[in-house]
DNA sequence: CTCATAACGGGACTCCAGTTGCATTAAAGG
DNA sequence: CCTTTAATGCAACTGGAGTCCCGTTATGAG
C-alpha cells in the first residue's frame, strides 16, 4: 500500500482550508461543464479558484481525484421530493426533474463529464455509485407508498423501478445524443409505471 | 476551417495502408478494452501494431480521432438478428445479446471506453450515434412485425422501443456499476414489451 | 498572546506525449 | 519494368502537465 495520501485538510479544516476547497470545487464544476472531462487542466482550475496550482496537486493529486471529491460534495445536498398521491404522478415528477437537470446547459454537460470521469477511475466510480444510491433512496418512498396503496405488486423493487425511469434519459444523454425533452420524460415515467403495475420489477 | 486533415490513406488504400489500418485499429481496440480511454497512449498502440508512432499520429492525429475510425469500422459488420415469432421473444433475444456483450470481459470495457471517448469529442460522438442508429435499425423489423401481428399499437415507435430495452443495461454499465446479468436483461425486455402493449411508445 | 506546524504560493525543474524533418519503402499508373 | 509520389519509419526536438523545494501564511492548541 503506502500510496495513501495523508488527505490534507483533515487535520486543520478551518477557515482558509475550507474556503480553498469550496473555491476549487466550484471552479472544477464550472470547468467540467464548459470544457469536459478530458480537457481539464488543474492549473487552469487553480487560476480560476485564485489558488496556487501546487495546492490543487497536493490536495487532490489527479483530475479523477478532484472529481470524486466534487461528487462527494454533491451527494451531501439532497433534492426535495414531490408527493403527488399517485405513482405515475410521483415518477413523472422524478422524470421531469432528471430531464430538466440533464437538458440544463450547465448541469447536462457537468453530469456527462462526471460519468465520463467515473468510467476512467475506480475511486471516482465509487463516488458516482454512492451519489446515485443516495438519489435513488430519496425517491424509494414513492414506490413503497404505491405498494401500500396497492397500485403495484408487493415484491416490486424500488431501486429497479426508480432506475427504470432515469435510464432512458441517460441513454439519450450518453449514447444517442437525442434531445432530452418533456415528452421523453413523460414517456419514461409512463412506461416504467405500466411495467411496474404488470409486475415487471417484482 | 483549415484544421482539416487530408485523410491519409484515401489516395492509396492498397496493401500496406490497409494492413496498417487494420493492425492499428485492432491494437486500439485491445488497448481500450484493457486500459480504458484516458490511459491510452498512441505510442503504445503503435508499438503493439508493429508500426511507427509517427504513422499513427499522422493518420489519426488524436485519441478521439482513432476511436471514431474504430467505431466506423465496427458499424460496418452487422450482427445476426433473431426472429422468434413473438415480440417478447425477439426483444429478449436482443436484451440477451446486449447483456452478453456488455458483461463480456473484453467487450464491456471496450464499449464503456467508446462511450467515454464519444462524450469527449464531437467527431467521435457522431460516429457513436451512427453506430447505434445502425444497430437500432437492424432490430426495428421485430417491432414492425409485432405491429402487423397486432401485438402492439400501430403508432409504436420502433426506435423508442428498441432503445428502451437497452437503456437499463447501459445504465448499469455506466452509472450504477451493478452486474449486468441475464435477470436484468429479461426484466428489461419484459418491461419494455409490457409498456409497448399498453401504448407507452405510441 | 505565543508557539508549533499544517496548509499555501511561487517558481524552477523534470519528463514524456505529441511534433517535425528527412530518408526509405512501396503503391498505382503507364 | 520504370517512374512518380503517397505512405511509412526513425530520431531529434519541443512544450506543457505534473513535481519538487523552500519560504510564507495562518490555524488551532496550550
Amino acid at each position: 500500500m503506502s500510496d495513501e495520501r495523508p488527505e490534507p485538510g483533515t487535520v486543520r479544516p478551518g477557515g482558509r482550508t475550507a474556503k480553498t476547497r469550496e473555491a476549487v470545487l466550484r471552479a472544477a464544476g464550472d470547468a467540467l461543464a464548459e470544457d469536459g472531462f478530458d480537457r481539464l487542466d488543474l492549473a487552469e482550475i487553480a487560476r480560476r479558484a485564485g489558488v496556487g496550482k501546487t495546492t490543487v496537486y497536493r490536495r487532490w493529486g489527479t483530475v479523477p481525484g478532484l472529481v470524486a471529491d466534487l461528487l462527494n460534495e454533491m451527494a451531501a445536498d439532497s433534492l426535495p421530493r414531490t408527493e403527488t398521491g399517485s405513482l405515475l404522478g410521483d415518477l413523472t415528477a422524478q422524470a421531469r426533474l432528471v430531464q430538466s437537470t440533464l437538458s440544463d446547459p450547465r448541469q447536462g454537460p457537468l453530469f456527462k463529464a462526471l460519468i465520463t470521469a467515473a468510467s476512467c477511475d475506480p475511486q471516482t466510480a465509487d463516488a458516482l455509485h454512492r451519489f446515485y444510491d443516495t438519489r435513488t433512496e430519496e425517491w424509494a418512498p414513492c414506490v413503497t407508498a404505491a405498494i401500500e396503496r396497492g397500485e403495484i405488486p408487493a415484491g416490486t423493487s424500488p431501486t429497479e423501478l426508480i432506475r427504470a425511469v432515469s435510464a432512458p434519459l441517460y441513454y439519450r444523454l450518453l449514447i444517442t445524443g437525442d434531445p432530452i425533452d418533456g415528452a421523453a420524460a413523460d414517456r419514461a415515467a409512463q412506461a416504467a409505471v405500466t411495467a411496474a403495475k404488470a409486475g415487471a420489477f417484482a
